[in-house]
DNA sequence: ATCCGTTCCTAACGTTGTTAGATTTCCTAA
DNA sequence: TTAGGAAATCTAACAACGTTAGGAACGGAT
């Protein structure tokens, strides 16, 4: 039955056409313009076809937001490739914010509080991977060890967040972002290298 | 004219009590359920009315953005009072964490990209003010010269929305949060002390 | 008693996400 | 070749949203 494998081909075909346009529509327009309607009309289809594509509007999103973090993390994977240890890391900050700054509407999907939070965390581990290999690497190559290794991953993470918004929110321009980032990045490095004091191994409880 | 008094004074109530209604609402059940019909509902009035006291509904979550950065200036400023510097300094990270974790709701329209950036950036001047002015006592307080003044500012505001948003967004629980910002800004300071290496004097270009 | 401005409500418009039902298309099986 | 049935697609509609228009009711001043 080679003709319902077609059939299959074809349906993932419009599933990712959908996907496509309405990348195309958040990333040009921003997510005002996002609209179910919008989206089928682009493909040139009704609105109820997308609805056999994905079981409500909140998937599709879902969809762009874990495209997002790929096409972060193939960025991170570029930028890891820098042989030095500290110029890595402060490389990663400003792809982060750069990122941030290049594709604002989809990062601010990709950081919505509306989709679910599970969701999001799931599709964002691959890139805090990728960030807590790079801190592994730090760590070990200045013998630093750290208190608590997740904890300072959290807060490497948390930190290029709050200063990719910062731009993202107007707050400051994108490229005074990029620099804060790595100012951002170098001062925690440096506060670390140079050791913390004793008051440090905090509880490690309550985390989700 | 004392009867015209009155009724500018009934005016202000009923206007006052649409936020207060609103404030309520959003605090209690989030975004979601903030509508002006169920808003107008509850202060026992049909829709309409809400927009004699506001032009949308966007004015009225500005009132409401306005009224957060009220409440967290005011916890602010009681966490100022601590008098040891670096204790105060962790105290504010992590108050606005608590702030953000005790008002999930109001922090995500505190930060919501939807409403619009200048008027966001206008009432949170205050509190960043605060931040500020902590800031200038402690660099003084351990003869700290940062290279760039501003720039520590808005590393430290974005650092501490960030992990808030950490907290928020639902990566770690809300008191791990709160740590992770007190350890966040503790690494940072210590690596602002211990000195920036000679490549520090940024570009102070392309601010907004 | 009458007028006028303010206040308020009902009804409606356009748009959103989403579902139901009918219709068309197209492969399969007799 | 043709009858049947699943898959695909459309139009129409629903509920809820923000928002506006038009008229009814109230209340103080002449």
């Amino acid at each position: 039955m080679p003709t319902s494998t077609r059939r299959a081909r074809e349906r993932a075909n419009t599933r990712e056409r959908i996907i496509e346009a309405a990348l195309h529509v958040l990333e040009t327009e921003g997510v005002a313009a996002l609209t179910i309607r919008r989206i089928a009309t682009d493909v040139e289809y009704s609105a109820p076809v997308v609805y056999q594509h994905f079981a409500n509007k909140d998937a599709l999103v879902l969809e762009l937001v874990a495209h997002g973090h790929r096409l972060m993390l193939s960025e991170f994977h570029r930028a890891a490739q820098e042989p030095d240890t500290d110029r890595r890391m402060t490389r990663i900050a400003s792809q982060y914010v750069r990122f941030a700054g290049e594709h604002p509407h989809l990062f601010q999907v990709m950081n919505d509080p509306l989709v679910d939070a599970d969701e999001r965390r799931r599709v964002a581990e691959p890139v805090v991977d990728v960030l807590r290999e790079l801190l592994t690497t730090w760590s070990a190559a200045h013998d630093v060890v750290l208190a608590d290794f997740d904890q300072a991953c959290e807060i490497l993470w948390g930190t290029l967040y709050g200063i990719a918004s910062l731009g993202h929110l107007g707050n400051v321009g994108d490229d005074r972002a990029r620099h804060l980032a790595e100012q951002a990045l170098r001062a925690i490095l440096l506060g670390w290298r140079t050791g913390m004091p004793a008051s440090n191994r905090g509880p490690s409880s309550s985390g989700s």
